[in-house]
DNA sequence: AATATAAGTCAACATAGCTGACGTATTTTT
DNA sequence: AAAAATACGTCAGCTATGTTGACTTATATT
């Protein structure tokens, strides 16, 4: 798009800011990801070991190296969390068949269970919203997301979420 | 909705767990606020700095009090961040007229800026996204994102969107 | 045999949340 | 006027989760 004299509409020098979609988007966060709290403590779990399960639990057998690609943390602070999940018997690790350097993790039967009570709770979040809007709102949300993840790792996200768990 | 016989249509007991969009969320999230940390992290400040200022910058002369509602933290965590605020210059303080134990919250002109500069960094994130949908996204985004929020907080965050800062 | 890779570990540190206890100024209630 | 409640600040210490840097071990690759 190009810059040019007379192309502002507005007496401001630029948009207006999207408070509204901000704010929205900082509240219904917070709350979507409130309600596994509640479980997460009582196993003195956080939301650092929740989004390794889940990612665990939806990448059976991923690699160490690929889920820290995936949260971005160092794999120091990977370490504290999946070490407290595989203590308590959540998820395990096995060496690759390939390259046994390679600790490739799954979720325990206990993991899984508990990973399905978490996405439980976050999908009833979602389809009470989804079931009070009209019939195309579905894909529009699931775009928008889709759209606000950064241009270069979309390619990335679009691969892991079309993956079947259930 | 009424459970009885027969109801189900799947094989499973339950509805399939959004992944999708509880991975789209996560991932959406997380570049939307990744956004503004260049720029926070310049001036030795974080997300919680962030936080603070946009809703000071929003709710001009908003009480301590209604602050610490609005970010649910306690007043020993906001005191950190704010202090380093207020001897920054970016946020000011003044006693209330009417109730002089007040030290009502207001941004300097400094802090209004860098809030501007963080808000247009979002929203040009927002504004991209939306201008790759079809015309009725923006109603529907923001009533999903509003219906995600729990119920019992939906008023008070409706009251405080519809502010005009700018 | 040398090097690279996958992963783990030790130590130290930063940020941002928390609880509990207490202080001070001011307003409200009795 | 005295007592109680409120708004806010502060001290001390704890926890969760992120960071950097350095080093080890086992296994693959060159």
């Amino acid at each position: 798009m190009a810059s040019y004299p007379g192309q502002e509409m507005n007496t401001k020098d630029s948009a207006s800011p999207r408070f509204d979609l901000i704010e929205l988007f900082f509240f219904a966060y917070r709350d979507f990801t409130g309600d596994p709290d509640v479980l997460l403590d009582e196993l003195g779990f956080g939301r650092a070991h929740h989004r390794v399960l889940h990612f665990v639990h939806r990448n059976p057998g991923i690699r160490v190296s690929d889920l820290l690609d995936i949260l971005k943390i160092t794999k120091q602070s990977l370490a504290r969390v999946l070490k407290q999940l595989v203590d308590d018997d959540f998820i395990c690790q096995e060496p690759g068949a390939l390259d046994r350097r390679q600790r490739l993790l799954y979720t325990t039967e206990k993991g899984a269970e508990l990973c399905a009570r978490l996405s439980k709770l976050q999908t009833q979040r979602i389809n009470k919203a989804i079931s009070l809007m009209p019939d195309c709102s579905d894909e529009i949300i699931r775009q928008f997301l889709y759209l606000m993840i950064d241009e270069n790792e979309r390619s990335e996200v679009a691969h892991l979420i079309t993956k079947q768990t259930d």
